[in-house]
DNA sequence: ATTATTCGGAACCAATCGGTACACAAAGGA
DNA sequence: TCCTTTGTGTACCGATTGGTTCCGAATAAT
């Protein structure tokens, strides 16, 4: 009954997300995200309203991906002391950046950008930070040596180790040089060990 | 000679930086900063070459103000122990947040944009979290807990707390409830106790 | 008083911003 | 086949961006 879209919206989210995560929700531009996602204002604009729909769009899509894949990492009995899998996090935090990427985390660029001023940025970055958080917790739990805080204090410890991730991750955007960061991850294994 | 200038530089600087902290380096338009520090295009270009350059010397006033602050109160022989003094810091921060200062940290924020295209601002953004890193090392080594940590070893820790301080005031930045912060904050006194 | 020099202010600039309007293309239903 | 509906592409929009130019005003040295 109408003419079908030439270009898959996942896909296009997918793209879009790459493009913000670079630059920044500001800092990409409309020119930007067409050409990172390979489609014409019209398209854009018919698909996605207009450019902060797209960005909430594409926060729920790394949640649903790069925050998905830490809760998975935080949560699998595949390795089953947590602290080690808390450790893992961190370290394919470093790893990425000695691996070229520098982007740092999505979350956390946005958290210091646009959810100061924009109230439905501000809940999707809560909602993503919190659902790590949840997921240090349930890592916590299978640590022999946290299993048995109270929960509470179980709690707050996986809230400062948000913290610690967001610093990390905002410190390789800023392009600190790696030792410090290798430092930093060095230091919050011997805390959980 | 000349005539000379009807405004204090200084107190032009430190309008600038309750510009640019509230608003971020990007988000800060020259109308912003104009009417913030109540002077007009001719002025501001004169006195700083453009807005580039007015940051860095906001950062560098920054440095020479807040971090300064920080470092001080991190080398402040009236209090003792230096896990104390780590603690003041972090609990400044807090309360900032509870007094209503939901700016976070204008190194933190300029680390999560613009330092990551640009080198200068980068290497602002770095040498002002080394001075803090160095502070709390000082302070670290006059924690009777860690006085005889392997200096390497402090250092490292001092690294990992820098990282916990970006975090948590990026978060502050986010508007991450307060309950959640103080939560991180309690667990670095648990840690450093 | 004259002059050299810099300041402050406003007009002005091209470039870019995010967003809209509209004509055309494509597809399925009648 | 025609018509309705929706996607696509482009031209265009006003607003705003950071930055420049230029002129009158102010000041201090001569």
């Amino acid at each position: 009954m109408a003419r079908p879209r030439t270009f898959d919206t996942d896909e296009a989210v997918e793209k879009a997300m790459q493009v913000f995560w670079t630059h920044g929700y500001e800092g990409a531009s409309l020119p930007d995200l067409l050409e990172g996602m390979g489609l014409t204002r019209g398209s854009l604009y018919k698909a996605f309203t207009d450019k902060k729909t797209l960005f909430l769009k594409v926060l729920d899509h790394y949640e649903g991906k790069a925050v998905r894949a830490g809760v998975d990492l935080l949560t699998d009995p595949g390795i089953p002391n947590g602290a080690e899998r808390i450790m893992a996090m961190f370290t394919n935090s470093y790893r990425a950046v000695t691996e070229g990427d520098q982007r740092g985390c999505l979350l956390c660029t946005a958290a210091a950008g646009p959810s100061t001023y924009d109230d439905e940025i501000a809940e999707a970055v809560s909602r993503g930070l919190g659902a790590m958080r949840d997921g240090i917790d349930v890592a916590l739990q299978a640590s022999p040596k946290h299993a048995d805080l109270k929960p509470s204090a179980r709690r707050a410890l996986a809230d400062m180790l948000v913290a610690q991730y967001m610093g990390l991750r905002t410190m390789a955007r800023a392009r600190i040089d790696t030792e410090t960061l290798r430092n930093a991850v060095r230091s919050v294994g011997v805390m959980l060990a």
